[in-house]
DNA sequence: ATCACTATTTATAAAAA
DNA sequence: TTTTTTATAAATAGTGA
């Protein structure tokens, strides 16, 4: 906008490139604040920019807990269970290689005194 | 904007309230998507409406991959592990119930099996 | 990266359909 | 709820510090 139209296409110079990323992102903040007040939603932003970057925003303090409702609510929820069993079963295959390798069952192991630090 | 400047509070007309939120929703994805492509960026945005409706968008056609990059990539990783421990350290209890409970260490048991699944 | 300037392009509030 | 209209408010591309 402003001084001759916009073509919808990546911006080949690099330093123009940056340049107009960091404009449009601070122009989205107020856009997305602006939403999360006026219609009192919840919002999260998460950009990664080409340099791999990660800039977010969030109207709750805490951007996790919109994602987690994301998550919870969306059908992708199986790619988050698909990983979420990856990690537990990781854990099981640890847990119990230590199990199968003590000798006395009732004493507390390392890996149980470590898991219930948490 | 246009026909007097808006506040920056709450709309408590509930009719305005989703016009409004309508519009900008729309105008925000437009941004967002330009922002996407001009920038190269990878993108993904949430919105609760009050509703609970969810509205999202991403410049990915999985959104969970601009979440799992940000879950891997934030300072508020400390959450994401602390409810990954949860998962693990029940995960673990059940499987110490199983194992302390078995006669035999070396057979197959029921648990290993189901986990082995994924 | 950011700030200022500013001509233009965009976005949109309000009203009505 | 969505769309159209249109007067205005905002955003921003290009440029230079």
């Amino acid at each position: 906008m402003a001084r001759g139209k916009v073509q919808m296409r990546r911006i080949e110079n690099t330093t123009s490139q940056q340049v107009t990323f960091s404009k449009r992102w601070t122009g989205l903040l107020k856009k997305v604040y602006e939403l999360s007040v006026l219609g009192n939603a919840k919002v999260a932003v998460i950009i990664f920019s080409q340099k791999g970057r990660l800039h977010e925003f969030s109207s709750n303090s805490k951007i996790r807990k919109t994602i987690d409702r994301y998550c919870r609510s969306t059908n992708d929820a199986a790619t988050y269970q698909a990983n979420m069993e990856q990690y537990i079963l990781e854990a099981i295959r640890t847990m119990s290689w230590i199990l199968l390798n003590r000798r006395n069952p009732t004493d507390g192991g390392s890996a149980r005194a470590k898991s219930e630090q948490h």
